[in-house]
DNA sequence: TATTGCAATGTTATAACATAACACTATAAT
DNA sequence: ATTATAGTGTTATGTTATAACATTGCAATA
């Protein structure tokens, strides 16, 4: 299961099946997350938090602070829709926010696009590699940087 | 194969293996890269450029500064022989220099203890990802975050 | 043996990333 | 009405990392 953001264009279906999935959990998906996570879901690559907050700010016309965006990039990261890259400290939303799970990551060093990867293969051999060592997963990180197909032909 | 630090104490080893390697390779392994290398082995725990900090300062005894760690820190990672894990900002030593491959980690959330688990069958699994998406691997990440067998225990 | 080049280090300052702490607001439950 | 609570506003600060330029020391060359 490959995604690829550059061809996909359903930030609002994306949006929409997050209210819903709100609505489900009884979450709240106030105006300051929504907005949050169109903004992740707009600029398609992997965005840093002071950028969301430039965009915010812009948006909105008012001061925002770090905090605001912080609190709204928690939220949307506990509940599935937003996954952060901590290699290079930045965020990007999530493209199938029911599944939720393990996310794997490719990341173009060049031009900075990204790839969600959800291989079962793989998924089964982080759990049986911490299996091995009797080792309770909580949470994985996996990022791989280099370079893509587009940037490969150029 | 499976590394666990705690059960090892070859740090005047892999001292002496990484002197080898320079040496062969024509690298300068001077007192500071040696210093800060010795740090985060005697650590055994993934540990802080800012606390590697302030153990150089605690050695010496005169003023060190941040650019200082984080130039010895990149020498010591460009050439294999520390790892930063990034999902906590934190450096760990590498105890097989020479193979340096990708190396992958369990990082214990309660001990803070880590493992450096080298599967084939990750490494193959992680690649043929790649492949399939036309993918150059340059750096992978994997950090997976949980529970420890001894804390489990507990 | 001067001189030049260069890698490594020293130093100051600041950029980039993230959170603590407390005040305020709105709304839902009693 | 009252209170409990989730969410947000705001200030300040903590944490992580790098830019930029000065200085040092040593090795290669003339």
């Amino acid at each position: 299961m490959k995604i690829n953001f550059k061809n996909t264009n359903n930030i609002a279906k994306s949006v929409l099946e997050v209210h819903e999935i709100c609505k489900r959990n009884n979450l709240s998906f106030t105006e300051i997350r929504k907005k949050v996570f169109e903004i992740i879901l707009k600029y398609k690559k992997p965005i840093k938090a002071y950028e969301i907050l430039d965009s915010l700010k812009n948006i909105d016309n008012k001061p925002s602070h770090p905090p605001t965006v912080y609190r709204a990039i928690d939220f949307l990261i506990n509940n599935g829709f937003v996954h952060k890259l901590s290699s290079i400290n930045s965020y990007v939303g999530c493209f199938h926010p029911k599944i939720h799970n393990q996310c794997y990551f490719l990341i173009c060093n060049i031009c900075n696009i990204y790839m969600e990867c959800c291989s079962d293969e793989l998924k089964a051999n982080i759990i049986k590699t911490a299996d091995n060592n009797n080792f309770i997963i909580s949470s994985t990180t996996l990022e791989i940087e280099g370079k893509c197909s587009d940037c490969l032909k150029k």
